[in-house]
RNA sequence: GGAGGGGUUCCCGAGCGGUCAAAGGGAUCAGACUGUAAAUCUGACGGCUCAGCCUUCGGAGGUUCGAAUCCUCCCCCCUCCA
């Protein structure tokens, strides 16, 4: 079986710096990990690699979908599977870089065969809910599938309206779906890497300087560029990334600019530790401290010793 | 100098004699997560030898069976008059 890596950690832990130096040492190509770099569009805001690094170094996955678009962790799935294969063939190993935890275990654990969003049922439902409430659509999900709505909080309403979506697209409860779902394998030896900070504060500081930094660089300009298409709004999946619906709120008055920067590092942080909740279940991983003195070093020396060792 | 208003648990902020370790919000921490995931949601949140006990509501006294809540003095902050 080929091998590949993945490069995991929280926002801001420097992963995307240590992918392309990984790149130059290895036979690589990266393929981003990650739901909001894929936006055309946003590119401060999310920490895209820079134009120049990504000709030097093939980046794939980042900017290949306009920002009304939305984007999914089965299309994920699907093209980086189509990528992997594709790098494999050049005689290369991909190396997917990222923060997406989601997009990682869809791509390792694969997903069940379920019908994808469908905008126009998922506005009635947001309507009905509206309507009713979603204690109603929580009771009605309760009769079409008890299990689902037992798993389901009555105040989640995104997992209520997928359910239910589910449910009315294939007429099938997506419990049952899962349960007739066969285990789907990726076909790689991986290589896991995660890559964080040991101290919490430390990606605090991290998180803080680099939003600052992000906002020196011009992100409230490349919210303004975005606003004034005119067709995107906070709804859409690309502006509720992290920092964007923030500056956005700012420039339609809803809050100061102290208020905005402020908001914009607590809804980092409060990511970097979502991520860290998938972070530490996952298997295998072998953990490196983000600032460290001869990180590269040490990860370097890890890659070369696991690609060189008889399977 | 005079007249008012205020100091509450990490922060904001309710409480105004018992049902108060103290509403609510924020932060933080922990968790969940199958096509929105940088999303959405849940839980914990003074301490402990944890069905109980101990320490908290600016400080020190006092009243009371009982005080964050009432009284006295002191310290600090804000507004207005001077």
């Amino acid at each position: 079986m080929p091998s590949a890596i993945f490069l995991m950690g929280p926002t801001a832990a420097g992963k995307s710096d240590l992918a392309v130096q990984l790149a130059e040492q290895f036979p690589c190509e990266i393929i981003s990990v990650d739901s909001a770099m894929v936006y055309r569009g946003m590119d401060i805001g999310t920490a895209k690699p820079p134009r120049a690094l990504r000709e030097r170094v093939p980046h794939h996955l980042i900017d290949i979908r306009d920002p009304a678009e939305p984007y999914s962790a089965a299309q994920f799935r699907d093209d980086a599977l189509r990528l992997m294969a594709d790098i494999h063939a050049r005689g290369k190993i991909p190396l997917l870089v990222g923060g997406t935890m989601l997009y990682f275990r869809a791509l390792q654990a694969g997903l069940t065969d379920l019908p994808s969003a469908d905008p126009v049922l998922r506005a009635r439902l947001t309507e009905e809910a509206r309507a009713q409430g979603w204690a109603a659509l929580h009771a009605r999900l309760a009769r079409v599938d008890p299990a689902a709505a037992r798993r389901i909080h009555p105040h989640d309403a995104q997992r209520i309206q997928r359910a239910l979506e589910i449910w009315e697209l294939s007429g099938s409860p997506a419990t049952e779906l899962y349960r007739r779902a066969t285990a789907q394998s990726l076909p790689y030896i991986l290589l896991k890497l995660v890559l964080a900070p040991a101290e919490r504060v430390v990606l605090h500081e991290r998180i803080a300087a680099r939003f600052q930094a992000m906002l020196r660089q011009g992100l409230v300009e490349e919210v303004e560029a975005l606003r004034r298409r005119g067709d995107l709004d906070l709804q859409k999946p690309a502006l509720r990334a992290v920092g964007y619906r923030q500056v956005w709120r700012c420039l339609e008055g809803k809050i100061n600019c102290e208020e905005m920067a402020k908001s914009a590092i607590i809804a980092t942080r409060q990511f970097a530790k979502r991520q860290f909740t998938w972070l530490r279940a996952e298997q295998d991983a072998v953990w490196f401290a983000a600032p460290g003195k001869d990180l590269f070093e040490s990860v370097l020396r890890f890659c070369t010793d696991a690609l060189s060792a008889p399977e």
